[in-house]
DNA sequence: CAATAGTTCTAGCGGTGCTAGATTCAGTCT
DNA sequence: AGACTGAATCTAGCACCGCTAGAACTATTG
């Protein structure tokens, strides 16, 4: 018995290396140099050794991503929770969102540029991505003001999405990323001016 | 000398052969699906023709992009143009962009999502991005109350941009898309109630 | 100590982007 | 017309990719 759960043990302890090699790697050199020979090389196994733990590399992309997520959750919540008002809480929040992208640029990718099989907007969804989603509700919720807040949580995530992407391919500026980031919180906090119903 | 000129201008015409061949496979069946060998069948030459037109494959991708590019500013500029107040103008332009990447998954991912190298926000970049980008500016000029036109049309850009890539990536669901857009513009064209001065 | 079950490795398949060198073709000149 | 020549094009192959069948090795059991 004991013995059958050390091996058990050992196997899981070694598919953590493999994921944490392969956010390593991506995060040094980026996802073009993961390779399963250079991973497998990495670890000290040979390659079929990785498709004993995940189905394909795909997977493995994906656990590195999920990790990731894990991350930002906390980040996120740190983040929100730190600031003392509303609007502090929104744009701790979206700066933390901002700078995670921007220090680990590769797991970013993995988390939310490149094409992986985790349930996003969905109940099966990973508890992980659930949090961090719910940290944007939160920091969101002051200023919904009759919108559904699960909504303008999706809108100001494109948003910070949009611009972390555009900023990384190198198709906006980054030098006025503060200012820009700035600008687009002031047009989330107002308050609708026609429909003053608070609701 | 004719027949020197009429060397040139075959040339030209295989080359947009060529980037009429990976559009189109692109189109049909995702860039995966656009390989070297895979292209030079398309247009009945061996692989090595491609490369004494292009660099390399990344430089027929983004010979592609750049037909994109072309396609949507003019796409954009018939949605502004066509609406007759400044509201309907911003979420005209604003509906085409999203249809367009929703209609052209691939040919948009080349534009705004892949790695190409493609000056973009400085003074040499391409005719037609300035015009795209140049068609967001004018939406959203009569909504910029002081703040740069041009730094809100990257807010929008953006903001679209991220809306369209989480979609495609099942991030965020497809279906509340419209209403989604337009709760986005109901935040763009609030008037900033702190500063009233119009400036 | 021998048999067996499980683990890990070697070797290789079919694919990729790209290129050196052979070959074929077109234009030129006697 | 036909040999020459330079340019255009192709064949064949490199080093790499993700992935896997089957050999080889290891550890547990009888």
């Amino acid at each position: 018995m004991s013995i059958q759960s050390r091996k058990e043990r050992e196997r899981a302890q070694r598919e953590k290396l493999i994921i944490a090699a392969a956010r390593e790697l991506a995060e040094t050199e980026g996802w073009e140099a993961v390779t399963t020979r250079r991973l497998a090389e990495e670890v000290e196994y040979s390659q079929p050794v990785l498709y004993s733990h995940f189905k394909g590399k795909d997977a493995i992309v994906t656990a590195v991503a999920l990790e990731g997520i894990t991350d930002l959750a906390a980040e996120l919540h740190a983040a929100r929770t730190a600031a003392h008002d509303p609007a502090a809480a929104l744009a701790g929040l979206s700066t933390a969102y901002v700078a995670f992208a921007e220090q680990r640029p590769a797991l970013y990718e993995a988390m939310f540029s490149r094409h992986v099989d985790l349930p996003f907007a969905t109940p099966e969804a990973p508890q992980a991505l659930k949090e961090a989603f719910g940290e944007f509700v939160a920091a969101v919720r002051p200023y919904a003001h009759g919108t559904a807040p699960e909504m303008l949580a999706e809108i100001l995530w494109a948003a910070l999405h949009g611009q972390v992407t555009l900023m990384r391919g190198g198709r906006i500026p980054r030098e006025v990323q503060e200012h820009r980031l700035a600008v687009l919180l002031t047009r989330f906090t107002q308050e609708p001016v026609g429909s003053a119903r608070s609701r």
